[in-house]
RNA sequence: GGCCCCGUAGUUCAAUGGAUAGAACGGCCCUCUCCUAAAGGGCAGAUAUGGGUUCGAUCCCCGUCGGGGCUGCCA
């Protein structure tokens, strides 16, 4: 059990015999982690919350909780400002929670009690686009949640839904058959496929008579048409050749690569079962999903205000021309998660723009009685300069190979210049490690809310609150080690004394708090802060406390701590898809 | 028009309704005969605006100003 949930327990309790039958039964205290250290360790504001309807005097309250909590081996407490009760954990509750935690593979973090299936659908690029910054945000945080969930004990499975049955094919097959040079090609097919998807576009725009040649080209494969099949099975497979080349440079893997072609088979039934059903309507020729008046008109989904009055923004699941949508296919492809994984939980790791269209799907899933965890988990957008939106359509934005690459050339720079003496497959190695880390935790520190501007130098920096610095604090731990004689082992208990182990202690304790709250949230961030502090405190520790150079217990204590800061701050990475390197 | 998101140091970002709003970068000053200075220690610097709820508001509610997104046949 976390220290917060031992000290909500002992706490309520207190408040129960102190206020009897007036807490209401259901209360719990909510102990938390104080923000300055000169406030405790952990701090309750219960007595504050309490004092109003007890009729009591919120400082009154707090002394009545102290003198009645009694004598607790954990922490001590005291009461402070207009009735906090702050808790400061006793030195020694400290090592004998680090020393616990040395015997621990989980290193404090507990498995959840009811396991879920649970979908993650992320990352999802459309075949014959190369991936761009934009995939990033999905990429990422979606590789993360996957990580976090299946340490928690969750059974989790990863699914590409990649774009590979989109309108943009028929422009793709015209271009394939028109202008493209099969030498091109053959050097860089992604690029060759982008190139002619651009240069179609663009004499779209001047050729009217055009477009109309692209849609047939669209029509004779949707109608199963042997060469544009083809020549759209070629298409897959270089484009996830591609893919897989950025995946795994980037050290991530799906469990399923079910893109929207997977499911064309059962648009046509789920339609009609929805139209059987009364769900869904024909509306000037297309069939629709509009309110069914569920909601309170402001957060209906299927309606918009105009003019006063509320109108109807129904889903549209099938076209006038018979063609099917967006929203068809992502119902379909819930069915099959649903039935076939026995999903309990879908999330979708998609930009904040498509929440409307969540909203629809998982309302129409409500109408249909199918129930389940299904979240929208959103991210901000990334700008550029001018403070709006990448425009992918017209396509030129910054390649997500190219950030990688820059990120790995900087970082070679910088290990060149401090590590000359490395051997050059090391030095390699490092940089990859540490560029790649760069990018993934530029990303994952931020709110996934918050928009940002694309900046190289912000997503690729080195120092500061960044891969690097926590890379390099678990490199001065490893070298420590390697100066020691022998193997290192656990010592049966810590003496704890100086500020630097305290500080250093009581943030490696609360990995096992953090850690499922960041999946509560689906917020990386969270954890990512805590990872910052905890190797803060680290590098602190290591200025003020000599290691190698004590001796007996302190020593032991010493190096209990640089083991268990090694570990979490390695699981942590971990979490995120990050790999610590052993020096740099 | 309506709905949603956002507005915090020079810049980029944090902060389950909590105490004196945290960091990082940039700027200025210190620290390598000492376990990796990719580090540590210090200084200066911010909640768009007007109300309200609350013991307490960056956070919740209402208004104003400013930015972005969505708003029936793209994904």
């Amino acid at each position: 059990m976390t220290i917060p949930t031992l000290l909500s327990e002992q706490l309520t309790g207190t408040l129960r015999t102190i206020l009897g039958e007036a807490l209401p039964s259901e209360f719990k205290a909510a102990v938390t982690p104080s923000q300055d250290l000169r406030f405790g360790d952990y701090q309750s504001n219960a007595a504050m919350m309490l004092a109003k309807q007890a009729k009591m005097n919120p400082r009154a309250l707090a002394t009545q909780v102290i003198e009645n909590f009694g004598d607790s081996e954990i922490a001590t407490l005291e009461i402070a400002g207009p009735g906090f009760i702050n808790f400061r954990i006793k030195p020694a509750y400290f090592a004998e929670r680090t020393a616990r935690m040395l015997t621990d593979d989980r290193l404090g973090v507990s498995l959840v009690k009811e396991p879920k299936t649970i979908v993650i659908d992320f990352s999802a690029p459309n075949v014959a686009k190369p991936m761009h910054v934009g995939h990033i945000r999905s990429t990422i945080i979606g590789d993360t949640l996957g990580r976090l969930a299946r340490f928690m004990g969750h059974k989790v499975i990863t699914d590409n839904h990649i774009g590979d049955w989109g309108t943009q094919f028929g422009m793709i097959l015209w271009g394939w058959k028109n202008i493209l040079d099969q030498s091109e090609l053959e050097k860089d097919p992604i690029e060759a496929l982008l190139n002619v998807y651009k240069e179609v576009n663009s004499r779209c725009k001047e050729d009217e008579s055009l477009l109309p040649l692209c849609k047939e080209e669209l029509v004779k494969l949707q109608g199963g048409d042997a060469e544009n099949l083809e020549i759209w099975q070629k298409c897959i497979a270089v484009t996830k050749i591609g893919l897989e080349k950025i995946y795994s440079q980037l050290d991530i893997t799906f469990d399923y690569w079910l893109g929207e072609s997977a499911y064309n088979d059962a648009l046509a039934p789920l339609v009609d079962d929805l139209v059987e059903k009364g769900i869904a309507r024909e509306s000037d020729g297309a069939i629709c999903v509009f309110s069914d008046g569920f909601h309170k008109p402001q957060n209906d989904p299927f309606l918009v205000q105009k003019d006063g009055e509320w109108v109807p923004v129904p889903a549209i699941i099938r076209k006038a021309d018979g063609g099917f949508l967006y929203a068809t296919t992502d119902l379909a492809t819930l069915d099959y998660r649903t039935e076939n994984f026995n999903a309990d939980a879908i999330w979708y790791v998609v930009g904040a723009p498509q929440e409307k269209h969540f909203k629809q799907i998982f309302d129409i899933e409500r109408m249909r009685g199918v129930s389940g965890d299904f979240r929208h988990v959103a991210f901000g957008s990334i700008l550029g300069k001018d403070r709006r939106p990448f425009k992918t359509r017209s396509g030129d934005t910054v390649s997500l190979q190219d950030v990688i690459d820059e990120a790995v050339t900087r970082a070679t720079a910088v290990v060149e210049a401090k590590s000359p003496d490395m051997p050059a497959e090391e030095k390699a190695a490092v940089a990859k490690t540490v560029g790649i880390g760069a990018i993934k935790f530029a990303e994952l520190s931020q709110n996934r809310m918050s928009d940002y501007i694309f900046d190289w130098e912000k997503m690729l920096a080195l120092t500061g609150d960044t891969a690097p610095y926590l890379q390099n604090s678990y490199v001065r731990v490893r070298s420590i080690f390697r100066k020691i004689d022998g193997e290192f082992t656990a010592p049966k208990s810590l003496n704890i004394s100086e500020n630097a182990e305290i500080n250093l202690a009581r943030l490696l304790v609360r990995f096992g708090e953090v850690v499922p709250a960041t999946l509560d949230d689906c917020r990386p961030n969270l954890l990512a802060a805590y990872l910052y502090e905890l190797a803060k405190a680290f590098h602190s520790f290591y200025e003020a406390c000599p290691v190698l150079k004590s001796e007996g217990a302190v020593r032991e204590t010493r190096l209990a701590l640089c083991e268990l800061t090694a570990r979490v701050l390695k699981k942590g990475m971990g979490l995120f898809g990050i790999n610590m390197p052993e020096r740099m």
